[in-house]
DNA sequence: CTGAAAGCGCTAACAC
DNA sequence: GTGTTAGCGCTTTCAG
């Protein structure tokens, strides 16, 4: 009746509808026990009535609690990241949190300001995949209570929790399997150099190829838009050229497959290609593509888990690192064929995936 | 001096810090311009050292608008649908807004719940792709003056802001292109059969199977998890032997070149296929995947203009509707081969795309 | 130009 | 069990 015109009912509209106080209403719309059943049915029935939606601003803003939680990632297009997020956004939904999603683009400057939008909407906690290995430009958000998970790359000098992969021991065991076919002038091909992630993949590359007794050669650009068919020709192809590369991750993998491709060569077939991190359609591929797999599904689960951990528990944990193994995934480009019998070993000893039923062929 | 414990300063402790009033640090705050220079510097010093945050959400309280929008997809694993919220996200970013994203799973109570969720926080605006044709689940949000824009799908009987796809022409244009190389046989594979997409796809189909006076045959499955190699094999290579498939989604595509080459078929080489959606590796392929590529970024902006718009403009404009043209992109595994003059011509008079050099071996 | 007072929609303390 | 009184941190009247 006494509705105030054209506004989204209160819940102060529902006590008077209902007839109990303010507090009352509140007392049922938050599952308190000490209300009677009668009242309980009563404000119920006026909430349905109104149509009543409580407003969470106005909760979190007494409860300092936003139930919400930011990610900050660097390339959304990335299929490993978005299975990071999927991950966290479930755990978070079933938490009753929602999840605030931006991207850095992998600038340090934007990574900055996004968080510092998200702290301003109040955030409860936040998962960063950071853009850079650098502490300085996200230490103003230190101060705060805000618990922090990072994944995938480490901050230096900070003690947040994080979750992280095998980076180097995989990227040594990818480089290995490469030389246990015979190769010798393995190149690895990468991105941004100054990445913990990069920096660890080529220190377990480095390690593999002079205990071997051979040169390490990475070739790694600054940004993935300079890894063309021109460069590879030049840099790769060229004088030292390559009879086999390990590239470093996704956005590099799927570059140099459309470089060769435009110098007519085929990738994992003219040339032998192992890639750190897999494709949505990767085993499907002819041939199909080898790959070192991130665990990205436990990933996600893990980060959130340790944020989630932090936002109910009170106490001050200690801060935490979690290592997860990456997953060595032999289909053919990186010269394998599945012509060995059954019982034969491969290279350095590593399971076969039964994952290409038809490969029998050759 | 005087600030509260353990507690994030307020903008009365900057008020204080500066000795002036609550309401000139907020007009400092706001860019107001009836302040004078001194006391805004004066403000603006006390913020600094105090390392003052606003706090949105109190904000959000007093001017009903939280910056927020929600967009509710199916599949957080799908490319396009990642796209599209990247888009989404950027032009809500250079508003000034930031992006909650929640996932229904494809299912309406999913859809409905999350809907909800996201109003009690008070987004300004949403953006769904929705998981049914249906309307009954989504119209509680309506009486709420909050703009909806729909993408992807189109919501029956509503009259909302949309932005869609050709379908059924591009559906109908990529039959046509595989009855044009001579197949007869040309079967449609897809799943959740009620989607429109869905039903607008197989509807283009069957307009170019019955034009050529050929029996449509679509094989649909209630759920992408019953595509098995069992499945194709029984129901689309069986007694009816397809000789050709069009696939009618991401999902499927991807589905369907599993359970081939499970079944030791190379899909695209020993059975031509087509399919709706692109792949992040779809060009590198071999053969190089023929698919109606969606253009996601355009449908994710345009998403993006229409609710800024209304979020804008305060008139009560009238219903949009945007159409996009989806592109039939022919690479090679719908049978085209490169190895026609320059000047010849495709089969429906298509552009051939400049996209594999290398592939002018047979 | 500036400030005091009121209040956004809700919950936290206390009383009763 | 229940209601009253204060706020949460900010913006909006509306006087000065």
């Amino acid at each position: 009746m006494t509705i105030r015109k054209q506004r989204a009912p209160t819940l102060e509209d529902v006590a008077r509808e209902a007839r109990v106080s303010l507090k009352t209403a509140s007392r049922v719309l938050n599952g308190s026990e000490n209300v009677r059943k009668e009242k309980v049915t009563k404000v119920r029935a006026a909430m349905a009535r109104l149509g009543y939606r409580p407003n969470e601003l106005a909760r979190s803003l007494m409860t300092r609690k936003s139930g919400a939680i930011g990610i900050v990632v660097a390339n959304l297009a990335n299929p490993f990241v978005i299975k990071v997020i999927k991950e966290v956004q479930e755990v978070a939904r079933s938490n009753g949190y929602v999840v605030i999603i931006t991207s850095s683009e992998g600038q340090p400057e934007v990574e900055r300001s996004e968080i510092e939008s998200l702290v301003r909407r109040q955030i409860d906690g936040l998962i960063i995949a950071p853009a850079t290995t650098g502490w300085k430009h996200l230490s103003p958000i230190l101060p705060m209570h805000i618990p922090v998970v990072t994944f995938d790359q480490l901050i230096r000098g900070s003690n947040l929790d994080s979750v992280i992969i095998t980076n180097r021991q995989s990227a040594a065991e990818a480089t290995q399997h490469m030389l246990d076919h015979g190769f010798r002038r393995v190149v690895a091909i990468g991105t941004r150099p100054h990445l913990y992630t990069s920096r660890e993949r080529v220190a377990g590359y480095r390690k593999s190829m002079t205990q071997a007794n051979l040169k390490p050669r990475e070739c790694l650009v600054a940004h993935e838009s300079l890894l063309t068919a021109k460069w590879l020709e030049a840099e790769v192809l060229g004088e030292h050229a390559a009879d086999a590369i390990f590239s470093l991750n996704w956005v590099s993998t799927q570059r140099v497959l459309r470089g060769l491709r435009d110098l007519g060569i085929r990738g994992g077939q003219d040339i032998p290609l192992l890639s750190f991190d897999d494709f949505d359609l990767g085993d499907v591929l002819t041939p199909g593509l080898s790959v070192v797999q991130q665990p990205s599904d436990l990933l996600g689960r893990e980060s959130a888990r340790l944020l989630f951990e932090r936002l109910k528990g009170d106490g001050v944990q200690p801060s935490r690192r979690i290592l997860l193994p990456a997953r060595l995934v032999i289909r053919e480009s990186c010269g394998c064929r599945l012509i060995m019998e059954p019982n034969a070993t491969l290279p350095s000893g590593l399971q076969r995936l039964p994952e290409r039923g038809h490969s029998r062929r050759i």
